[in-house]
DNA sequence: TCGATATTTCTATAGGTATCGAAACGTAGG
DNA sequence: CCTACGTTTCGATACCTATAGAAATATCGA
């Protein structure tokens, strides 16, 4: 991941309510939400909540997929893990402080 | 760490010249750097990059301290520390995805 | 105290971002 | 086809951010 792209994504989540956004579509999983679903969530105007995806689409951490009239938003988990891949490493002394960390779906992870 | 500290950290970090800035400044350890030298590696004015590490440390990414004539700035591990802790904990599934991920000077970690 | 050095603060300017109502666009169903 | 629905794009406005020269502040050495 080059610093460029982690330059938009870190802008991408730097707001309150696009913050709030992906986080609720990380929690939502693979399933995703409705542009719609979120803005009730969030309490925002649609032509405002469609500002914020698009900035969040544009930084690759969410992706769109049309499901009959509603457009579903998902998050991007591989973007993310580039993220903190990258703050990792070079946020971080200069050496991975993490190396095994992998942001990924909570699919039953309490594996007795 | 609470969201809007959380918010002000990745917006300092999403700026070309002072992710730059703050890369050099975790590199350079806890000895830090001082303004001028940091300007001269980054190839910034000295006011411009006197904004830009007002704003990281007003973000608290970054601390100031006086050395004869000279200003030191230096990493703050632990503010970088809880920003990765926020967004593994709430930017991946929900769940911690690195519980023990810790940021921190690279001083001999390659303990045999 | 004076001049030199290191850095910040001031000031102005240009450009980017957030907000949200209104209009436009695609999709589904009758 | 026509209407309703879900969502985006447009347009206007207000605010915030980046830039960098010039002036101000602080420290040191002679």
């Amino acid at each position: 991941m080059q610093a460029d792209i982690v330059i938009r994504a870190l802008g991408a989540l730097a707001q309150e309510h696009r913050l709030a956004a992906f986080r609720a579509l990380v929690q939502a999983g693979e399933g995703g939400l409705s542009a719609g679903t979120l803005a009730d969530a969030l309490q925002l105007p649609n032509s405002s909540l469609s500002f914020h995806l698009a900035q969040l689409t544009n930084a690759g951490l969410i992706r769109q997929q049309r499901q009959g009239r509603s457009l579903i938003y998902s998050a991007d988990y591989a973007a993310m893990n580039g993220l903190m891949g990258y703050l990792t490493e070079n946020c971080c002394a200069g050496v991975a402080c993490a190396p095994d960390a992998t942001c990924s779906i909570s699919e039953e992870r309490n594996v007795a």
